[in-house]
DNA sequence: ATGATGATATTTTTT
DNA sequence: ATATCATCAT
């Protein structure tokens, strides 16, 4: 067997990992070493050289797209399609498994996938019925909390209250909530993982098959890995699976989602034939910028330690700009961007980095008056739409009449005169007597005391069977388009005032046409059509932007730039209590995952890399002022070139009164300070508060004020006449 | 059943 | 500043 396709293109550790024994193996992949190209490599190296099946071979991603690319990558190594290769997400896996061996789970044939949107939903109801409304309990808490248990693998039989009364009501809401989706048949996200794992834990013939069949694993992004996905993989693994896994334990920042690094650290301990390859040599930034990055991320104290290095370049410096506020850091970023386009580059690859969502409203402003285009990632995706999920609700009833998640969300939409009186009262009677809300209404509507809810009640309930009924012989796409029809969500919408409403029936029809592209190679095991549709799209929700295929400048949040890369990469808002976030502060930990991010970040760069903040910044509609980001002074001074505002001390000029009276509020301050020969961004230096930056100013001659911030004292309101500031 | 009012909170996101 | 949500009024 010639190797060569395989191995050549590969550099020595990439080589070590690619070619290794069928011994578990721990690759630690540093930012841009080539991680994906390895384990592709990998898996062509095991079926072309080792001989083994595509059959006996498992890869697993965490999100569909590396797992499109991956199967992509790895068909076109070995020059041919590999259908049965498993490659998958954790959660599309699972699903797989779970539908294969729903007897064994103890899961209703067509249990269906509910995502985070619904699994909210259904607790604030569960709190309605419970009257719950007044305790002391978010409904988003109580999510977060019975999604970490599952991701820890626990049910609520498992956890000690601790005597703690707030936890034990928390544990007894996990309790109701499971109730209500064991008897719709419905699986939150996390739900999928835990039953997958319990269905091998419990199943020791369903285990061995699938030990079996796949003996080699590999895993992408190990060090995103929860509790619950490592058992599984533990579980699978046995004592003979061969377990690789990539990872990068400094690129670990969903530590809140439940991703646990120490899964890296424990590795060996786990097995104990592991060896470990790191790859540190970058095939993608600079070396500046690498310097930049590993001088951050050397300040964290729980490393598995690595340094990443380049046979490239020094590259151009890193460039720092103190920005006045926020609108002035937009503008600067628009001048780089104007220059990186002069340049001849493309904006596609420039992008700019933020820690929060909020932060793109300022930028987007000067963007669109710089008439820039630009994408903004993470938006709301195609199956999330209202109008979608209002559809998908109906086909889950049709398929499954017991999935009360479906059943609240369309019983009154379009609206049909069944208020939340009657809700209610089927919410009792579903849960005073464990059925689910379409068994309770048809309890409750054939009962004679029934009032005025009842008929409407019956109204819809003879609509979803007749829709269940006409839409039966017909195809997938026939099945949604007569469900838009004539659910009345299309006439619904049609009244909503607005383009909103056209926009939204044009989605609707959009997902017939989905309907009519999916492919049903998932659809497997059994699974009807259309509950393979409703998995994929609980499961693939769908890009965030589409098209917008104009060359355009990229805005993104650090967390989803992961696993991108850009010729030109901005990063804003690098201020202490921003980035990192206040609410990371505290604790070391969180501190520590910041970094991690700000890491991230810095390595999503290939040539230029800018970095900016602003002393003055409104946030939440307040002013605030905050110093530059402590992660900016971690790099070292050599590496970094600061830009400041062109400072010049203006002459003072006195333009015309007339002149002044004529412009509004905000001319007229800036006006002020020409006035008063300072210049708003200005730097100064104060005898006793040290060095600051002009931020302000009012008032003429000997009662002008300037308000200062210091960089030690903070803001500060000063007279202009007693201050004795030196303009620097 | 829709619309106005006021209180409240406001990292990060995939599946 | 703003978005979301509950509550109350129409």
């Amino acid at each position: 067997m010639d190797v060569t396709p395989i191995l050549d293109s590969l550099n020595d550790a990439q080589r070590t990992a690619v070619a290794a024994p069928s011994e578990p193996l721990l690759v630690i992949a540093g930012a841009g070493s080539g991680k994906t190209r390895v384990l592709t490599h990998r898996a062509a190296w095991l079926i072309d050289v080792e001989g083994i099946s595509p059959q006996s071979l498992l890869a697993v991603t965490f999100t569909n797209k590396a797992a499109a690319e991956m199967r992509h990558r790895i068909e076109n190594l070995l020059n041919m399609p590999a259908s049965n290769l498993w490659v998958g997400t954790f959660h599309g896996l699972a699903h797989r498994l779970l539908r294969r061996h729903w007897r064994e789970a103890k899961l209703p044939q067509s249990f269906q996938i509910i995502d985070s949107d619904d699994q909210l939903r259904l607790l604030k109801r569960l709190f309605k019925s419970l009257n719950l409304d007044d305790s002391s309990f978010a409904p988003r808490d109580v999510q977060y909390f019975i999604n970490a248990q599952k991701d820890e693998g626990l049910r609520p039989q498992h956890i000690d209250d601790g005597g703690d009364e707030t936890r034990r009501q928390l544990i007894s809401l996990y309790q109701s909530y499971q109730e209500i989706c064991d008897r719709g048949g419905l699986l939150d996200f996390a739900e999928l993982l835990l039953r997958a794992h319990e269905l091998w834990r419990d199943n020791p013939a369903v285990l061995e098959h699938y030990q079996a069949r796949f003996r080699h694993l590999l895993v992408d992004e190990f060090q995103d890995t929860n509790a619950i996905q490592y058992a599984w993989l533990r579980l699978l693994a046995g004592k003979t699976g061969v377990l690789f896994a990539v990872g990068d334990d400094d690129q670990s920042i969903y530590r809140w989602r439940g991703a646990r690094v120490e899964h890296i650290y424990r590795f060996q301990k786990d097995f104990p034939t592991a060896s470990i390859v790191k790859l540190e040599q970058n095939y993608r930034s600079t070396s500046t910028i690498l310097n930049a990055a590993n001088a951050v991320i050397a300040n964290n104290s729980s490393r598995m330690g690595k340094n990443l290095w380049t046979d490239g370049k020094d590259g151009e410096p890193i460039r720092v700009y103190s920005a006045f506020n926020e609108r002035d850091e937009a503008e600067f970023i628009v001048g780089r961007l104007r220059d990186w386009s002069e340049q001849g580059h493309a904006r596609t690859d420039a992008a700019i980095l933020y820690r929060s969502n909020a932060q793109s409203r300022v930028l987007e402003e000067a963007l669109m008056n710089a008439r820039i285009p630009y994408r903004v990632y993470g938006g709301l995706r195609f199956f999330e739409r209202q109008e979608i999920k209002d559809a998908l609700a109906y086909l889950r009833l049709v398929s499954n009449r017991d999935d009360d998640s479906a059943f609240e969300r369309v019983v009154n939409r379009p609206t049909r005169g069944i208020g939340a009186r009657t809700v209610e009262a089927i919410r009792a009677y579903g849960r005073d007597n464990s059925c689910s809300m379409w068994r309770a209404a048809g309890a409750i509507s054939s009962d004679a005391l029934a009032g005025r809810g009842a008929k409407s009640i019956v109204a819809f309930m003879s609509l979803v069977e007749r829709i269940a009924r006409e839409s039966e012989p017909l195809d997938l796409a026939g099945k949604v388009d007569h469900v838009i029809q004539q659910s009345g969500l299309i006439e619904f919408f049609r009244k909503e005032k607005g383009e909103k409403g056209e926009t939204r029936i044009e989605n609707l029809e959009e997902l017939v046409s989905a309907a009519r592209g999916f492919n049903p190679d998932i659809a497997e095991e059994g699974m009807s059509e259309l509950d393979g549709f409703l998995a994929h799209a609980a499961l693939e929700a769908g890009e965030g932007q589409a098209d917008a295929w104009e060359d355009c400048v990229q805005l993104m949040t650090m967390h989803s730039a992961k696993g991108l890369e850009f010729p030109l990469v901005i990063m804003c808002g690098l201020e202490d209590g921003l980035f990192p976030h206040q609410r990371s502060l505290n604790d070391m930990s969180g501190l520590e995952e910041e970094r991690r991010l700000c890491y991230v970040g810095i390595t999503r760069a290939r040539q230029l890399l800018y970095l900016t903040h602003a002393e003055q910044r409104r946030l939440h509609g307040m002013d605030s002022y905050a110093q530059k980001s402590r992660f900016i002074g971690e790099i070292p001074a050599e590496l970094v070139e600061e830009i400041r505002p062109k400072v010049q001390v203006s002459r003072p000029v006195s333009p015309s009164p007339a002149l002044r009276h004529k412009s509004d509020r905000t001319s007229l301050r800036a006006g002020s300070a020409a006035d008063i020969g300072v210049r708003l961004g200005q730097r100064v230096r104060h005898a006793k508060f040290g060095d600051g930056v002009i931020l302000n100013c009012e008032g003429h001659g000997a009662h002008a004020r300037v308000e200062v911030n210091f960089e030690s004292a903070g803001s500060k309101w000063l007279v202009l006449s007693y201050a004795n500031l030196d303009l620097m």
